[in-house]
RNA sequence: GCCUCUU
């Protein structure tokens, strides 16, 4: 079981999962093996990076029969390796018992749950792990745009602009991610006035447009037929030797 | 160490 250990963690830092995956089929086969909870780690970060949701889901409720205590690596290791395999009311009962157990999550945590409860619709959730985050100084500028973008998804315009307000009193500056997540949101909706309004505000604040904001651009001019800023997005994109999708 | 957000 060491040997495994060794094996899967070199492959692992080595940056060759998809070997560690092997490795981890030969100990399978073996059926005599019992991963401590280091190899468990080691297992759920291979899945993770392979996108291999169904074996990271296997290993959870492997262990949840197992019954044993986790610690706090190990909660933010489940959340951030296997919290998109699992359905959302078990993710969320494991970040409930994180925290009831004193554990606190680290940043990447508490993104990734922002973002599943954020897709998910559950905008109070996600908004009380941002306020539990902000509370330790777990937030980063990823935590804000990934909340914009849950709140885009789900048309709560409001909530959305008033968190973009946030980042500004938080002293962030204002990031690409989250002005494409508003371009998107206002763009799918029709709202092309908001959707200029936040153009204005990019190039007013030298947010610079990246491939992802002429995409955004394109697809919802196409929509609305307005052929010639298609056109001038499109000679832009040539100039700078960029190949929309 | 975990490596998470936008078409």
């Amino acid at each position: 079981m060491i040997t495994y250990s060794v094996v899967v963690k070199m492959y692992l830092n080595a940056g060759i999962p998809e070997s560690a995956v092997q490795v981890l089929e030969m100990m399978e086969n073996q059926n005599d093996i019992e991963p401590d909870s280091c190899l468990i780690h080691y297992m759920f970060r291979v899945y993770h990076k392979c996108n291999m949701p169904v074996k990271a889901a296997e290993l959870y409720y492997r262990i949840v029969r197992a019954g044993l205590k986790w610690d706090g690596a190990m909660y933010n290791c489940i959340i951030n390796c296997c919290g998109r395999a699992l359905p959302i009311d078990e993710v969320s009962k494991v970040y409930d018992d994180m925290i009831k157990s004193g554990f606190l999550p680290n940043t990447i945590t508490i993104n990734v749950m922002i973002d599943i409860y954020g897709k998910a619709g559950l905008l109070a959730k996600a908004y009380n792990v941002l306020r539990l985050a902000r509370k330790h100084t777990l937030s980063d500028i990823i935590s804000y745009n990934t909340l914009i973008s849950a709140y885009g998804k789900w048309k709560d315009y409001a909530r959305m602009e008033e968190t973009l307000h946030e980042i500004h009193r938080g002293g962030f500056p204002v990031s690409i991610e989250a002005c494409n997540s508003m371009l998107d949101a206002y763009g799918k909706a029709g709202q092309l006035k908001e959707f200029q309004d936040v153009l204005e505000q990019m190039r007013t604040t030298g947010c610079n447009f990246d491939l992802m904001t002429y995409n955004i651009m394109l697809n919802v001019y196409g929509k609305h037929g307005l052929v010639e800023e298609i056109t001038d997005i499109l000679s832009k994109l040539k100039e700078g030797g960029l190949q929309p999708d």
